[in-house]
DNA sequence: AATTTAGTTTACTCAATACTAAACAAATCT
DNA sequence: AGATTTGTTTAGTATTGAGTAAACTAAATT
């Protein structure tokens, strides 16, 4: 599997956002991570974005507020300018997995409750839930030492 | 935080189901999936299932076809018994997550095509796409050990 | 063979949401 | 103050997909 690169930086955006997509994100959101992650300068201007990646005013609008509560993308001013830019936060990547990795974490408590339930009914099979609560306990404590491990040793 | 558990079977497959639904699954997805980590037997039918799930007979259908292709739940057969029964496969919650860890595997091919297509440009700032690189490879592999160790430990 | 049972497929409805255009608000410049 | 630039909000369109009822197919029982 030779992975042939891609023919612009569109072509990246592309299918970068297009992943984020498959996560339930909106197409735009993807299209703006993948964006700030190449695009040149680093910070982008509302025009500068709606340009690129050919969207609306609205949506830059509403999508960087998205990125921003989100703490993914930071505002930059530039003296003497009164566009606002956009730039992709330090440690972005980074938050954006550790947060797909709370799945373990959510599933752990959820099938947690299960058994709590299941042993006030005295129900005759809780194997299949404690199997799989064991294993979402082992993931999240795991992938969360994961991540504190490249933080350690990767400067941020 | 104390984990206040659940009062009924239906409450946890809707927490359950819920989760799953914002992974973009659709709702009955979850629903028969949790019904069949806590349904004794483990094993049910097609009216089982319509009846304490509340779905139609079309949805059991599609659903449990999709869950099939995906490897998640089989087919049991019973002596003289005309139906069809579902119980959820050995190994399938581990299954489930692993295809979720497939993420970082795809980011960092994505994000690896990229550079290659920002090298072959001459383009000036890389570091950005470089630092997220590193990152998913590092967590496509070490989530990929993680499940491996798992499995070796807890024999299925 | 006819009828009942079991499951699939088709066609439709309904709800959610992404996205935008246009109206609006706020701030800066002349 | 008036005009222009910059960004937000509102209201509306359009697409997508989930879920179901009903029609259909297949198999087994009488």
């Amino acid at each position: 599997m030779s992975t042939s690169s891609y023919s612009s930086k569109s072509d990246f955006v592309e299918a970068f956002s297009l992943k984020i997509e498959e996560l339930g994100h909106p197409r735009i959101y993807g299209q703006i991570l993948g964006w700030l992650l190449i695009c040149d300068p680093p910070h982008q201007s509302f025009p500068d974005l709606m340009e690129n990646l050919a969207i609306s005013k609205a949506s830059v609008s509403n999508v960087t507020r998205m990125l921003l509560e989100r703490g993914l993308i930071e505002k930059v001013r530039i003296k003497g300018e009164r566009q606002i830019y956009f730039k992709l936060k330090e440690g972005s990547v980074i938050d954006f997995m550790q947060k797909q990795l709370r799945l373990a974490l959510d599933l752990e408590e959820i099938t947690s409750r299960g058994l709590e339930f299941l042993s006030k009914e005295k129900d005759t099979d809780s194997k299949r839930l404690k199997k799989a609560n064991d294993f979402h306990r082992f993931l999240a404590e795991q992938s969360e030492n994961l991540i504190e491990k490249y933080k350690a040793d990767h400067d941020l």
